[in-house]
DNA sequence: CTGAAAGCGCTTACAG
DNA sequence: CTGAAAGCGCTTACAG
């Protein structure tokens, strides 16, 4: 009690067996007569017997910590990840050994020998990282990889990351549901897998109401403030009506905002604007004065988690798992009328 | 290279000697002559060797993995000291271990048998807890405990926070530099510390330059927004002349903020508002409105890991480090004046 | 200075 | 079903 830890000798002794039978008895491997079975635990339990988790590691040779390379860690898009997949994980008991995944292809490659010394039973990457799968590949590393916010693509045998599909998706069913019809799209680049995907899920789920983009399609830019403005600046000049907006991301949305307020178009009577990531969750300040879909990043987190889990279990998992995301809405579709200090005093 | 991973062994044949000899040759312990540990090295450096990190923990007893209790993980206030803390080990080759701290007594004593068991370096404690130092001083929990994110009470070894001092000091240096002079101070109960401190910081400066509070003292209340709505009122129809508030948090600043909007009151023209936690910091969306305190909890978390670090190398901390706080400096304290639209739209 | 050996606490074939 | 033994890869007194 006061030094030395109860080992399992201790509960060998006490149970009257041999510390071979005991292992046995206590784990899952092995057979063992349901009468000293019971006897072995019975004194486990007496004697408040937790075996080393080290020598467990040695012998095993599972580490019970898994490696976490993450791309710009602090970062708001990273951070509710890595805390919801690290809290699953905890309460599975396992560990994690997080490196920073912003690293030339060498560091990676070092990274990746301290991890596999670490023998850690899965790498989990949070973001995105210059080739890691090759990396890891040409190492020969051994241990499984689950990858988080990211779009999959080739070579990756497992990723958890939003459904971006849906936010495209969800806009457009709630702003159908508001009675808007004419609809634009400001968003960033059509390179960008996600990009695509949001774009594509909103274009089908108008189309299937028999509604298309105001422009006939989106309009692709970028993730700045600036795009938003510009894009809807030119639509305003344009002449083209249109009494909604959906936006690439929240910044953008905030351009769509400012050159709304300019031309005196009132939000959301006039033009109902939608953002993505939903950076007021963060804010919590009462109300919400954007709407915007909400990428539930801990739950991301914890979905990557379990896929961790599953395949540190040797267990099949799917190659892309989706999150759901939601729609948080606020005062930019469904008012009241964005207004003076109300929407900065919270 | 293709399976088994070079070993101890390996090295020691390659070098000519024992496993024994390569050992003390690599490690820090034991004399060895210098010309055997040139020729362990470059056999070491030629395999590539890493030594089994599990099988150096199961001798040295030395997990290189810190367990991690904390209080609400998945919020604003301790993810950054959470992946803070996680980067700067992760760097040493650490791993977290993280579990809830929103628990009972006994569910703590488990968790902490749990890490006991794990053999963690050490425990870090972010947020508050129910008297975990006791808890762990009646289970003999044998590793050094670090705590973050709270203010220090009896029985604590180390503790690593915002130094809340400064918080007020900064508040008032830079009000008063504004020309600033009838200044309110809204904030939470002063039955919680960082609030006692902070009034301290502030006050003190303030007194330092022949400034009191304009009602004399601090206005204790909560950290709800209402309270900052009501203590606004309170003021404007007490007809208190006051042309600065700094409020308890982001929060209660977003009541003071709505209630002088109600009022007529200009800010900053006629009211400078300077709020607390700096929420802005995580929406970052280009232009800051509020003038706000930003306790840069990731140094936080970094400052507590290496607290951690030198508690495991066995070195003495100090009892209290306070983490330097920063002055986001805004628009309600620096003008223009906040207005329609070019306040939420960013 | 170096080698041979013991040992960390567990798991797991291998005999009995 | 159970016990005795080997072994995981390293570190560290202990002899020489």
């Amino acid at each position: 009690m006061s030094k030395g830890n109860v080992t399992l000798g201790d509960v060998a002794a006490a149970a009257g067996v041999s510390v071979g039978t005991a292992s046995r008895a206590l784990g899952a491997v092995g057979r063992v007569s349901e009468a000293t079975r019971e006897r072995v635990r019975a004194a486990a339990e007496r004697l408040d017997f937790r075996p080393d988790a080290l020598a467990r590691s040695f012998v095993t040779g599972r580490s019970a910590t898994v490696g976490v390379l993450a791309e710009h860690a602090v970062g708001l898009h990273s951070m509710p990840v890595l805390v919801g997949a690290s809290e699953r994980l905890g309460e599975r008991g396992i560990a994690t050994l997080m490196r920073d995944a912003h690293a030339t292809r060498s560091e990676l490659a070092e990274h990746l020998k301290t991890l596999r010394a670490r023998r850690v039973d899965a790498l989990l990457v949070v973001g995105d990282t210059p080739d890691i799968t090759e990396i890891a590949e040409s190492l020969d590393f051994p241990s499984p990889l689950v990858f988080a916010n990211i779009e999959p693509s080739a070579g990756q045998r497992c990723v958890v990351t939003a459904d971006e599909r849906q936010a495209g998706e969800l806009a457009a069913a709630h702003l159908l549901g508001l009675g808007r019809r004419r609809i634009a799209h400001i968003t960033a680049s059509a390179a960008l897998p996600a990009v695509a995907l949001r774009a594509a899920g909103l274009v089908d789920a108008l189309s299937a109401r028999g509604v298309e983009l105001v422009t006939g399609g989106s309009l692709h830019g970028s993730y700045e403030r600036e795009w938003g403005y510009e894009a809807t600046q030119r639509l305003l000049t344009a002449r083209e009506g249109f009494d909604a907006v959906v936006a690439g991301n929240d910044g953008v949305a905030g351009g769509v905002l400012a050159a709304l307020a300019e031309a005196g178009r009132r939000v959301p009577d006039d033009v109902a604007v939608i953002g993505h990531d939903n950076l007021e969750r963060h804010t919590a300040r009462g109300i919400q004065s954007l709407t915007s879909i909400d990428p539930s990043r801990v739950d991301i987190g914890r979905a990557a988690a379990d896929a961790v889990l599953a395949a540190i279990a040797g267990e099949e998992t799917a190659p892309v798992i989706r999150v759901p995301v939601a729609l948080a809405v606020g005062r930019s579709t469904t008012g009241p009328t964005l207004s003076p200090f109300r929407d900065i005093d919270r």
